[in-house]
DNA sequence: CACCACGCAGAACGGTCGGTCCGTTCAGGC
DNA sequence: GCCTGAACGGACCGACCGTTCTGCGTGGTG
C-alpha cells in the first residue's frame, strides 16, 4: 500500500503536469488526493516544496524512462541517440501528452537563483550526459559539444510538439538528427 | 506621445515578459503604469484579452527584429539562416533575457484550443516561413523540412539558454545549424 | 462660464490563494 | 485500558485575484 504522502505527491505530479504549477491551487490538489490539509502541511512545508517534490520524482521518472526505452529501441550507441526522438515520438503521441514540466517550471518561476531553476538545469545536465555516453561509446569526436547540439535538437522537438501539437514533429528532429549525427561521422573522417 | 493604451500595453509586455502572465496581477501593471483600472477594462474586455494584446505585440516585434537582425548580418541567405543563431546570441546576453514569451504562454495555458496556444502556433510558424524562404532562395532541397528542422534547433537553443542561461548555448546551436547545412548540402549533391 | 468627456483614485464585489488551527477519529504499541 | 501519532473534515486567516462601480478633479470646447 501506497503511503498518502506517496498518493498526494503522485496526485500534485500528474496536475502539475496537466495544468501548470502556479494554475492548481493546493485545495484543487488535496480534494482530487482525497487528503486533508495537514497532511499535506505535515509532509511539505510549502506548496513550493511541493513543486520541487514534484520535479524530483519526475527527474527520477524521465531518467528511468529515457533510459530504458533507448535500450529497448536499439543496441547499438549511435542508434540509441536517434532511438531518443523515437522516444520523444511515443511520448508526443500518449494523450495526456503536455510539454516538459521543467521548461514549464522554468518558464514560471523565472527567478534565476532559485531552486526550481536548479532543478531544471539539472535535469538537462543529466539529460545532456546521457546523450555524451553514447556519444563517447559511439567514438563520436567531441562528444560533450555533440550531446550539447543533440540536447539543443531534443528541447526544441519537445517545445514544438508542445506548442503545434504534431507528431511529426519527433520526425523531424530524428532526420535532423540524423543529419547531425552524418555531419560529426564526415568531421571525424575528413 | 503615446496613448496610455500603449503605455498600459507596453508595460503589460514588459512585466509579463519578466515575470510570467499568471505571476503578474493586473494591480501590479496598473500600478507599475501609473494607469487606473477603468482604463485598462475601457480598451480591454479581460486580462486574457491584454494577455492577448501583449502576445500581438511581441509577434509584430519579433517578426521585426529577427528579419532586421539576419539581414544585417549577412547579405546571403545561407548566412542570414546562420546570422539567425547570432542574432540569438546577442538576445540570450541581453540582462532581462527570460526566454520566449510565446513557448512560456503555452506552458501557462495548456487548453490546447485555447486562443493563446492558436498564437503561439501562428508565432512559430511565421518564424519557420522566414527560414523557408531562405533556404529556398539558398536553393537547398526540401526548403519547408529544412526550416522545420532549423526552427527545432532555434527553439532548443532559447529554451536552453532559458534554463541554464548559458551564452555558449547560442554556439552550440549554431555549428550544429553549420552541420545540419552542410549535411543539406551533401545530400544535394550526392 | 458652462459643459462634458476623460482619466484618475479607490471602495467594493465574490472568489480563490497559501497557510494555520481546531476538535475528532482511529489504529497500533505499551 | 491507555497513550501516541497520524489523518480526518472543516473553520478560519490575511492577502490577493479579476472585475465592476462610484465619485472627484481637470482640461479642453462651445
Amino acid at each position: 500500500m501506497t503511503s498518502r504522502r506517496d498518493h498526494l505527491l503522485e496526485t500534485a505530479v500528474r496536475l502539475f503536469g496537466e495544468r501548470g504549477f502556479r494554475a492548481v491551487g493546493i485545495d484543487t490538489i488535496l480534494a482530487e488526493a482525497g487528503v486533508a490539509k495537514m497532511t499535506l502541511y505535515s509532509h511539505f512545508r510549502s506548496k513550493d516544496e511541493l513543486i520541487a517534490a514534484a520535479l524530483a520524482v519526475l527527474e527520477e521518472r524521465w531518467r528511468v524512462w529515457l533510459r530504458e526505452r533507448t535500450d529497448a529501441l536499439s543496441n547499438t550507441p549511435e542508434g540509441r541517440l536517434l532511438a531518443a526522438f523515437d522516444a520523444l515520438a511515443e511520448w508526443f503521441s500518449q494523450p495526456g501528452f503536455a510539454g516538459c514540466a521543467f521548461i514549464k517550471a522554468a518558464g514560471e518561476f523565472p527567478a534565476a537563483d532559485g531552486p526550481l531553476r536548479r532543478l531544471a538545469s539539472e535535469h538537462a545536465e543529466a539529460t545532456i550526459k546521457l546523450f555524451e555516453s553514447h556519444a563517447r561509446e559511439a567514438m563520436l569526436p567531441e562528444p560533450a559539444e555533440f550531446a550539447r547540439q543533440w540536447h539543443l535538437l531534443f528541447c526544441g522537438a519537445i517545445v514544438a510538439a508542445q506548442c503545434q501539437n504534431g507528431a511529426e514533429v519527433a520526425a523531424s528532429a530524428r532526420s535532423s538528427g540524423e543529419r547531425l549525427l552524418r555531419g560529426a561521422r564526415a568531421e571525424q573522417r575528413g
